[in-house]
DNA sequence: CACATGTTTCAATGATTTCTGAAATGTCAG
DNA sequence: CTGACATTTCAGAAATCATTGAAACATGTG
């Protein structure tokens, strides 16, 4: 909810960061960062890459592969391949500092607006493809199948109600989206207050 | 990137009809079976279970051990395993046909249903321990950081907003679970209203 | 009880995904 | 163009995950 674009672009080459000894700050991060990969390796996200997703995000400033690669042990190899595919799904972008020959990476901030991209990025990499493949069993059960038969109605019931569900799933998933990042915060909060108003 | 999937399901011969079987209904469910496979696979759930249940989803009626195996080329081992998780997650139920000796499984037809077990299931599994995991990185942060210091209070205000974000997700799957898988239609209903009314 | 039938478990195996590391490629300044 | 540095690629290695198959277990039957 809070602005956190606060970052130190300004010198980058010097890590203003403390180095000093046992540090609650570093415990809370590599927590953070623990968590936040157990729970993209099992929403099939390879670990490290959510690990450093959760890395950049919990730092808040842009970092270099080096950095990367030493804080989470991983091999340059993982650190591009890894990054590309992050900044692919719009997770994180690319930064040059000014006189700076290296790249850095910086997450996005805005949490609204991660969990959108993320919505949006399965949507269309598996939703859609889903989608197109029911409307495909569709065709397919027509193809020679005698259409008054019972058993060739319940199949076409069966089929059309998951793909009703999954369509109106994909609609949820636009709201999610939203236009700004923002409509979708708005979505969630009225949301909330239909929860108060359940009847059953 | 994407490794391309060998369909082991549907192998589509010539669509010559007056053979042994060219059976649309057959072709049409192995598709289905097919993609929800390969989704399953996607989202972190086995394959295989996920044609397991796409089976008896399709199927809709009791199937047996032996003839899931058959069906899918699956062993004994995997079938029974598969079967209980499913069962766990609500998903298929197991019934004995009076004067059998054999066990029946059979998938949930209502799809509402069948999408707020799912979410149920992954809710418990996933999203509140990674709650409790954040809670405890919040905790983390507070032993021994100097908390006025600009550097704590940015990293707390990150745990917040990401806390507080999947706290709403939370509430939003528990609007989904709803009572009587019935309730959660409703909500998509109003959701839908709601996409309509802002725009930005 | 001994048997027949059906189910579960789990160590071993197999398959797939992910990671590494070094070579190839790219980029830029002089 | 050359050299210094940065990034990407990708074949093979490693790690992870899913599956098998057969033995152990369960349950009902005569």
């Amino acid at each position: 909810m809070i602005p956190l674009m606060a970052n130190t672009l300004s010198n980058p080459s010097t890590p203003e960061t403390s180095d000093s000894g046992p540090d609650g700050l570093a415990e809370s991060r590599n927590e953070f960062i623990a968590h936040w990969g157990e729970m993209g390796s099992s929403w099939g996200v390879p670990r490290s890459m959510a690990e450093i997703h959760a890395l950049l995000y919990i730092e808040g400033r842009p970092l270099c592969v080096e950095e990367i690669m030493g804080r989470l042990e991983v091999s340059r190899g993982t650190a591009s391949t890894t990054l590309r595919t992050l900044a692919d799904w719009g997770l994180v972008s690319r930064v040059r500092p000014r006189g700076e020959r290296r790249e850095f990476f910086e997450a996005e901030q805005d949490v609204w607006k991660l969990l959108s991209l993320i919505v949006r990025a399965r949507k269309r990499r598996e939703l859609e493809p889903l989608l197109a493949g029911l409307d495909k069993a569709r065709e397919l059960a027509g193809a020679d199948a005698d259409p008054s038969s019972e058993a060739y109605k319940n199949h076409a019931a069966r089929l059309d109600s998951m793909n009703d569900a999954l369509k109106r799933l994909d609609r949820l998933s636009d709201l999610f989206i939203g236009r700004n990042g923002k409509g979708l915060d708005v979505a969630v909060k009225l949301l909330s207050t239909i929860s108060g108003m359940r009847k059953s």
